[in-house]
DNA sequence: TGTCTTAATAGAAATGATTTCTATTTGCGA
DNA sequence: TCGCAAATAGAAATCATTTCTATTAAGACA
């Protein structure tokens, strides 16, 4: 039941508000990365009230709990993005249009052998992304 | 000649002035990454003049010339860092102290191979980044 | 099903890193 | 040395994100 926000959210051990049902909702339906204004725009078209600072919290939350993605952008906003692949992989994702495609070559395993081993250290958290141009903005930017 | 700032200030086709060669004579003489503000700081004990701007526009145009390297902290403030290595690789960079290690592992190729032919899309620039405590903070934090 | 506790929310306000703007200064080529 | 474009100072603006406080509502439990 990969859909089943309730059983989402309760697993989290959030409570099941129509607000968070409804990011969730967007988040899913969506196939590209969104800014939290963007969704706050379309939550406004569901709830007469709804603040910011609601969607803000949420989508940490929801970031937090594994269930959907945050995208480092160069612009330096941030975006979120739901996966279903819940296996560990990265993104890469468009400039352009904004689609996401996974990456399933990690090379984490390697890395931390690396850090541990040569460098000593500890590795608490680790970003890689691709920012590029998907196939069709490729060739839209060509053609 | 790797410390002849005037050299690499006008080899990016910038104006010897003596704000840039400050900054880059602190940063280089630093090991651990700093953030504008505390740069700043630093530049304020040797002029009597100097706006953070003059900082920030700096910063960013060293980076652009590939003097510098920018660093994405988790606490989404960035910071900038010297770094003698010029060939193409990562960095391990400590939370809680600040050190920077290489990394000379990346996966780039194969990442632009992938994308290139499974996604058939355009690679335009990509981060990896590896954080976490460096051998001596791990100690400490056990200790 | 009603009560109660606590988490969740709205809305306004604050925050703070970064950028913009404009007048002034300065590097440096001619 | 001169002159012009680039660089700078300092103040002000920007704007994404967070904080604050009073209000609302989810859901555990009786």
């Amino acid at each position: 039941m990969p859909d089943d926000f309730p059983f989402i959210l309760k697993k989290l051990k959030l409570k099941v508000t129509p607000k968070r049902v409804a990011i969730l909702d967007i988040l899913m339906k969506e196939t590209i990365y969104l800014s939290p204004e963007e969704i706050w725009e379309r939550m406004k078209m569901r709830f007469n009230k709804i603040g910011l600072p609601t969607v803000y919290r949420n989508l940490e939350e929801l970031v937090e709990g594994n269930v959907i993605w945050k995208i480092s952008h160069p612009n330096r906003n941030l975006y979120y993005f739901f996966c279903r692949n819940r296996s560990h992989h990265h993104h890469f994702i468009c400039l352009s249009c904004r689609n996401v495609e996974d990456i399933n070559l990690c090379r984490l395993r390697e890395l931390e052998k690396l850090v541990k081993e040569e460098l000593k250290g500890k590795v608490v958290s680790h970003i890689l992304q691709v920012n590029g141009l998907c196939s069709r903005c490729k060739k839209n930017k060509k053609g």
